[in-house]
DNA sequence: CGCGATCTTGTTACCGATAACACGGGCGGA
DNA sequence: TCCGCCCGTGTTATCGGTAACAAGATCGCG
């Protein structure tokens, strides 16, 4: 293993000087830095982590809170995980996943948290290492989410496009930050279209949305678009269309929102909405990482655009024939 | 932050009499053994994993290489991820994924390799330190893999026990041991009953599945039951069998492997062969530790007992109302 | 031309753990 | 009784880095 004395030696310097070259290399000439980089160049020096951290007082480990009760197999966050994973790595940092509440806050050097409610902030304030949300919040926390509302907008602006006369929004009935912003951005459209909104909200299930456009199928006459707030409501208005035998995607539209794995394993595959949960993931470690690196600055907040896709469950949608 | 040396202060002993209580417990008198243990407890002493890599030198690191081109939105391998992420984390140690070919081999503990070819031994060979692979091979590696003959072979037995007449097997067409072992446990047990055993093979993918037994479905008469050695394989067959209004369970019976997500979301829910991906993860990281920790002695392979999750695609089978 | 300010590099101590060695006390055998 | 060995514990050096301080060189300005 080489070490920093290797390279020192070899660059005829002290380690001081190769440590600042890294760290410091303001503090250093240029020509030693050019010196230094090529012996580190030539070694192919690694840094030690284990050394730097225990130096630098810190444990080169962050925490990642899913405080929602959901089941891992859920492939969002499955998705989402994987990207913070693969953010923290980049800066040879660990993650330690926390799914029940028997914390153990102690040796991080700091957190990232999702799905926190009200009772939550009470804790979370008291954290004395940096901390960074994944999910829209309103309580000041720095964050990174989709642009929900940006995505639902892209979704309705589209079925404007395509020509439906009605357009009606699914959504998920919980009182959180993201579905305001996912009805909000389908609201301001159509007004700014000047059609008339109509919303439905329902628990996040397909059995659910399944029952509820069977339940009132006739209510919606041909040529609507239905936006969905998630994958698995708009696979459950897909089921009822087609259980219906109403004419996808001629007469009825159907817009889903996430892209993470529901949409591709449906038939016909959806129309969706779709985030980029890795790399929200990856950006969330990395507005971590940052903090952290810049004794907890704040962040502030970070939008991502999201993609509509379009396939076979709406008009002017292609489908790919793979999975 | 507690160290060593608070614990020590606190017991009235020196630092090393508390570093040997905690790794050579047998050098220790029992009567300082519990001076230490309890001031430990009391405050709540938690080892520094910086400087005991640093003073063990070890990285606290292993490389996870997934061989295979997948995609990493396959729920399988993110599942797989997660569950080598929680069996490492218990004992501090972080992973990192590899999956391009572009290896910096370096500064790690071990290694754990899944979808490694014939090709790949060459420089698994020649890796330094501790490898267990993910995934059955008969190269004398170590591995843990899920007992997919067995897994067959309680589909099959299941298929018998229902009483279908026929019994199918749509298997993947590669050339890899865990694809052997399940055609054995389907071909033992249908010997073993004396039925004739019938197998098709094609590529993983639910369309070449739905088109095969759609083209042929003159050939499979009612009372016939697929076992598919896979759940993608299955969601094909299943959806041919309804385009062709074949009746499902009646007449025709299917049953999957895997049971990653994609059973669940299939409608209606697939009967198959569930792996206990996550735990088969948490096998995996549990075995390299321990090879490490017996500076590389040999593991041997573990096989995981699956579970037959009887669903409605198979008769005999309940399904929940869940998703 | 002299002295302090500044800029660059080296030296020392330390982060928290562990291995190797040192040492003192108890024990058994001669 | 004395010597040597073993057992249990403490001391020292070390892992690979970094911060704080020290020291030498360079510079400007009166």
């Amino acid at each position: 293993m080489i070490t920093l004395s290797d390279v020192a030696k070899k660059a005829n310097v002290s380690k001081m000087t190769v440590s600042r070259v890294i760290n410091h290399p303001e503090q250093v000439t240029d020509e030693l830095k050019q010196l230094v980089f090529s012996a580190m160049k030539e070694l192919n020096y690694r840094p030690n982590v284990a050394a730097k951290a225990l130096a630098n007082n810190r444990t080169q480990v962050i925490k990642f809170f899913i405080l929602e009760d959901i089941d891992t197999t859920e492939p969002y966050y499955m998705t989402l995980l994987f990207g913070i994973a693969k953010g923290l790595d980049e800066k040879q940092y660990a993650m330690q996943l926390i799914t029940n509440r028997n914390f153990d806050l102690d040796y991080a050097d700091g957190y990232i948290i999702t799905g926190a409610r009200g009772s939550d902030y009470e804790w979370i304030d008291r954290l004395e290492k940096p901390v960074v949300l994944f999910g829209e919040n309103r309580n000041g926390y720095d964050y990174v989410d989709t642009d929900n509302k940006l995505g639902t907008q892209m979704a309705t602006e589209a079925a404007l496009a395509q020509g439906y006369a009605n357009i009606v929004f699914i959504g998920i009935d919980v009182k959180e930050p993201f579905e305001y912003s996912r009805e909000a951005g389908y609201l301001n459209t159509l007004q700014k279209a000047q059609f008339e909104p109509q919303i439905f909200r329902m628990g996040n299930h397909s059995h659910a949305s399944e029952q509820f456009i069977t339940a009132h199928w006739a209510e919606f006459s041909p040529n609507t678009a239905f936006i969905c707030a998630s994958d698995r409501l708009a696979l459950g208005v897909v089921r009822a269309i087609q259980h219906c035998d109403g004419a996808l995607p001629d007469d009825y539209g159907v817009v889903g929102f996430d892209g993470v794995f529901l949409d591709q394993v449906s038939n016909p595959k959806l129309s969706t909405v779709k985030q980029p949960v890795t790399r929200l993931g990856q950006l969330v470690a990395q507005m971590l990482l940052q903090k952290i690196q810049q004794s907890g600055a704040p962040q502030g907040e970070l939008l991502v655009t999201p993609e509509l896709v379009m396939r076979h469950t709406m008009r002017g949608g292609a489908d790919a024939q793979t999975e």
